[in-house]
DNA sequence: AAGTCTATCAACCGCTCCGCA
DNA sequence: TTGCGGAGCGGTTGATAGACT
């Protein structure tokens, strides 16, 4: 993949030369010195000066993704920050740049990646899970009991359609007991309410948990996404019993309770938000202590065993 | 210990947008 | 008005490290 583009002309001469790859020590060096001289514009003029034989393109990536003051390298996504990646992508779909100037020290690169692997890792779960349920191999894999009766899940992949990026599809699914409703989104990227197209100040998180009897905090879904989300039912009542379960979250895991609205709501900040220290505190008061490395670490693997199995996407 | 699988990261490519001549 | 070039964005790919069997 990384190799060297060059143009031979004027003989053997070499009049011109694109290096691709890693970059270099040396390669960060200039671009920074450019940089500090300049600002981070005029990439293109690295290369015309003979700075660096690396194409503007190329510059302003490595300046963006590696070399700007203040990035979290290296640093996994706090629970905090995944739950804004899921809520902010939910509502503006995959635009990742925007989504980033909401997490300070992230890229646009950054989250995408984020979400590229924990779609693969879903879709990973979704297929072992009907592929054992089909196969009827849980040998295994202890069943988790109380696992609620999904009857169906309408799914939706970003990799579809006319476009990847945005139109979250509306679904959700909804719990009957007697006059109790419950209606969360599940698992965000599969069970996404569609969101009005608002600027953040607007900006409602799509979790909610409504349920009388529970002492709940509750968070009312606004008029329009009730209307806009498509609901199925499952029957297994357990769900709702386990919902006052303190248990009930470990079940989901840790991140799987903030979906479910079992934690504590946090408001979204503006561009720049820094959830580090929030999360911080969020997780000392829920008495998280390892460091997450997804919502779904902590789900039973054929958790969807009784799900009708999906029509999972050709490539995500 | 070795082979395989998975997650993560880094970088490229193609496309679109926007400013400017 | 239009064409061009630079910048930005989203999708994709390849390398690599770590986990798993």
């Amino acid at each position: 993949m990384h190799g060297n583009k060059r143009k031979k002309e004027k003989g053997d001469e070499l009049v011109d030369y694109i290096r691709k790859g890693p970059w270099k020590k040396e390669e960060d060096e200039v671009l920074l010195s450019h940089v500090s001289k300049y600002g981070p514009r005029d990439w293109s003029s690295i290369r015309s000066k003979g700075l660096l034989q690396r194409t503007g393109k190329s510059c302003r990536l490595r300046w963006v993704n590696k070399l700007r003051p203040n990035l979290k390298n290296g640093c996994k996504f706090t629970a905090e920050e995944e739950r804004v990646v899921i809520e902010l992508q939910a509502q503006f779909g995959n635009k990742w740049a925007k989504i980033a100037s909401y997490l300070s020290g992230r890229t646009d690169n950054d989250v995408k990646n984020f979400w590229s692997s924990r779609q693969k890792r879903l879709a990973r779960i979704l297929q072992a899970s009907s592929s054992t349920s089909n196969s009827k191999s849980h040998r295994n894999k202890p069943k988790p009991h109380h696992l609620p009766n999904f009857q169906a899940a309408k799914l939706s992949s970003s990799s579809e359609g006319e476009s990847s990026s945005s139109k979250p599809q509306p679904c959700s699914f909804s719990c009957n007991d007697n006059s109790e409703v419950i209606k969360m989104v599940a698992l965000p990227d599969l069970f996404k309410p569609e969101l009005p197209n608002s600027e953040p100040e607007e900006f409602a998180a799509p979790l909610e948990i409504n349920k009388s009897s529970s002492n709940m905090e509750q968070t009312p879904f606004p008029n329009e996404l009730q209307t806009d989300l498509t609901p199925f039912s499952f029957g297994d009542q357990d769900l709702l019993a386990r919902i006052d379960d303190p248990s009930f979250a470990d079940f989901f895991g840790p991140l799987g309770a903030y979906e479910l609205g079992l934690a504590p709501q946090h408001t979204i900040g503006f561009p720049f938000f820094d959830p580090s220290e929030a999360s911080c505190r969020m997780g000392s008061r829920l008495g998280i202590s390892k460091s997450y490395d997804s919502v779904f670490d902590d789900f039973p693997v054929d958790m969807f065993d009784q799900m009708d199995p999906p029509s999972i996407p050709s490539k995500l």
